[in-house]
Parts: structure tokens; C-alpha cells; sequence
DNA sequence: TGCCTATTTGGTCAAATAGCCAAATAGTGG
DNA sequence: CCACTATTTGGCTATTTGACCAAATAGGCA
């Protein structure tokens, strides 16, 4: 047992804001580049209050941050290595 | 946009799965050596039957799979990479 | 066979989550 | 200051999740 009880809760919710199909999408957009809430909400189709609300999940595990610029807010990845989960989630899916 | 939105959905399913405390904990003792329900339901100090389903939830998800030999089911991963996650994750917490 | 141990399954309840709409906020530019 | 755009927040409902207990199953062995 390496961390103790209470590591895992908080390493559970880094993992539980990314469980999610449309935070999954939402980190591999912002893996390439920055995005504002419009346009995100834009490619994704659900209400913007939603997508923002996403948006706030990541954000507050530790996995995107937020910057102002002019009228919007864009947001970007804080740590590329989120991306890793996606070539395994791969292939243990293959399995 | 790299996948389609089904795929999206099976991929948060494998995360889903992991997120969660217990569960990470069962992975990480799974990533050491096979266990048996019993044994993990001793660790980790919770109903037998609530480990089972954790057991269960990461088995559907295809990252652990089970064998039983004698009187008990013993649990193994899959695949070790899932705990690539750890390190990540521990990597944005730190952030 | 019948008992025992290990495990899974079903029921129930409380809490957390996801989505939408409407309303509040924040900043820009006329 | 006002209107406009972008974003966030609050309220609500439906659904899912996690935990426990009790009951059902599955094998092994006396």
C-alpha cells in the first residue's frame, strides 16, 4: 500500500474529472491548442452552461487552466502526460 | 477530433472505472501480485460484497481479469500500463 | 449428501452527477 | 452609461453510483 487513504481519494479525482466522453474530447482538443468556451461548446453541441460547467471540472483537478484574452476565456492543458491515458485506454480496450 | 463520440464513451467508461479509490487501490496491489476477494476485502476494510463489485466494474472495463483456482477467485491486471496513470496523476496534483 | 467458505447478486437508500434553462456577472466598445 | 457578447452560477430533475445487508450461488471436502 503505497499512499495512504486519503492520496487516493485525491488521485480519484484527477481520473474522475477526466471520466467523462466530453472532458475526454475537451482534453484532446486542448492537447493541440487553446480554446474558448464558444468555440469548444461549438464542436461539442450541448448547452454552453454544460460545457463550461466541464470546463470547471478539469479545472479544479489540475488538468487545464483558464486565461482571459480580450472577451473570451480560453482554456489549455497544464500537462501533456493526461495524454498517455489515451493510448492506453486503447489498447486495454483492444484486449 | 480524433474519435468518434461512441469511442469517446468507451474510453471514459475504462477511466470511470479507475476513478475511484478503492478501486486505484486494487489496481495498484494488483499491479504486484494476484489477489484473491478475500485478501483485498482485508486490506481495504469494506463489505465483501462492495470490493466484489469494485472487482467487478474494473473487470467489465476490461483492465483486470479473474481465475479460479480452488476455493477462491483470484484478480490480476491486465495490463500494466494503466499505472502510467499513477505517476501522471501524481504529477498534477504536484502542479 | 450436506456443510463450509468464498464470492456474487439483488434490494434499498443516500449522495453525487449531468444536463437544461434562466438569471447573474464580467468585460468591451459605442 | 448602455447594449452586447462570453461565461459562470443557481435551480431543478432524472439518472447513476456506492455502500450496506441479506440472500443466492459455486465449489471443495468431510
Amino acid at each position: 500500500m503505497k499512499f495512504k487513504k486519503e492520496n487516493y481519494e485525491i488521485m480519484a479525482d484527477v481520473l474522475k474529472a477526466m471520466a467523462h466522453p466530453t472532458r475526454m474530447f475537451i482534453v484532446e482538443v486542448l492537447n493541440e491548442r487553446e480554446e474558448c468556451v464558444k468555440d469548444l461548446t461549438k464542436m461539442i453541441g450541448d448547452d454552453i452552461s454544460t460545457v463550461s460547467k466541464h470546463l470547471s471540472k478539469l479545472k479544479s483537478a489540475g488538468i487545464i487552466t483558464s486565461e482571459k484574452r480580450g472577451n473570451c476565456v480560453y482554456y489549455k492543458l497544464v500537462c501533456k502526460c493526461v495524454m498517455t491515458f489515451f493510448s492506453c485506454v486503447t489498447s486495454v480496450i483492444e484486449k
